[in-house]
DNA sequence: GTAAAAAATGGCTATTTGTGGAATATTTTC
DNA sequence: GAAAATATTCCACAAATAGCCATTTTTTAC
């Protein structure tokens, strides 16, 4: 399981390495083959070890493609799937189309989130933590959860 | 299956370059012929390996003749469908029709689909992907799907 | 505090890929 | 039927990419 955040920095060819800690658990759960995708809520991108975007992958297929909600996310989630591979050195080279979907730039924020981890630009990041959100959209799910 | 998405540019000529990962996928599947014709839910074509458009041709051939949504599909998907080959080099030439259907320009976006890809032209896309949609058409299928 | 190991960063080179142009073939018009 | 315009195929060059290696910085252990 992905928890706590990392602020890591993409060089000029757009590589970024993996910490150390986080690069064990891709070792260990997928061989180092992740799946990046961009994120539907967010301008930021989903990391998954392989073997969970298998999992989910039917999930996704599966929606609807005539109902406008659903045939944007599958669009998205699976037009931005990319299965990369940790190089030499444990870094991975992110694809143009998925660091402009992002608006990445040299600092970013890795954040776990449980199965997999997400990629953010940082001043993104930042602005999103600081925006409030309307509660009255809080799904059933939140309004009883107790922490 | 087709993942991922990739810039491309049209050039004068009207030829598109397909991505080397691309080209190969289509090379084994289908021999290098693929078919383009026109998405009924964007402005954007569908391309598909030959093969999978003939397993998908009886079904569009029996869309209702009296409903007019699906008469409206059936006349754009074999409308619009063109048979083409990649070149020596891995390019096509997109036909004029297809060009005017999409608005292609200079700038594309060519975006895996799974068993086949959707060509759009890049802002269309970026304006496409940025439209926020009405949380209350959402399926329930999405509505419960936990990333 | 020092040394050793690990990790992050930057750079170099070989290979592949995309783009433009030239030559050939085909069609259309006069 | 001939010439011109259009369309198509092929080839070569330039640019971008990917993989690898070296150096510097940080961390950890003794």
């Amino acid at each position: 399981m992905f928890y706590g955040s990392n602020a890591i920095n993409m060089d000029p060819k757009g590589r970024i390495a993996i910490p150390a800690r986080v690069r064990e658990l891709l070792q260990e759960g997928s061989n180092g083959q992740i799946v990046l995708t961009a994120h539907t809520e967010n301008r930021c991108l989903h990391v998954f070890p392989e073997n969970y975007w298998q999992e989910i992958l039917p999930d996704i297929e599966g929606l609807p493609a005539f109902n406008k909600v659903s045939r944007r996310a599958k669009l998205l989630l699976m037009g931005y799937a990319s299965q990369l591979e940790l190089d030499g050195t444990g870094r991975v080279l992110l694809p143009p189309t998925l660091r402009d979907y992002a608006g990445l730039e040299k600092r970013l924020m890795l954040v776990g989130q449980g199965r997999g981890l997400e990629l953010w630009n940082e001043d993104t990041f930042a602005d999103y933590i600081d925006t409030s959100v309307d509660a009255e959209e809080m799904p059933e799910a939140m309004r009883t959860l107790a922490l």
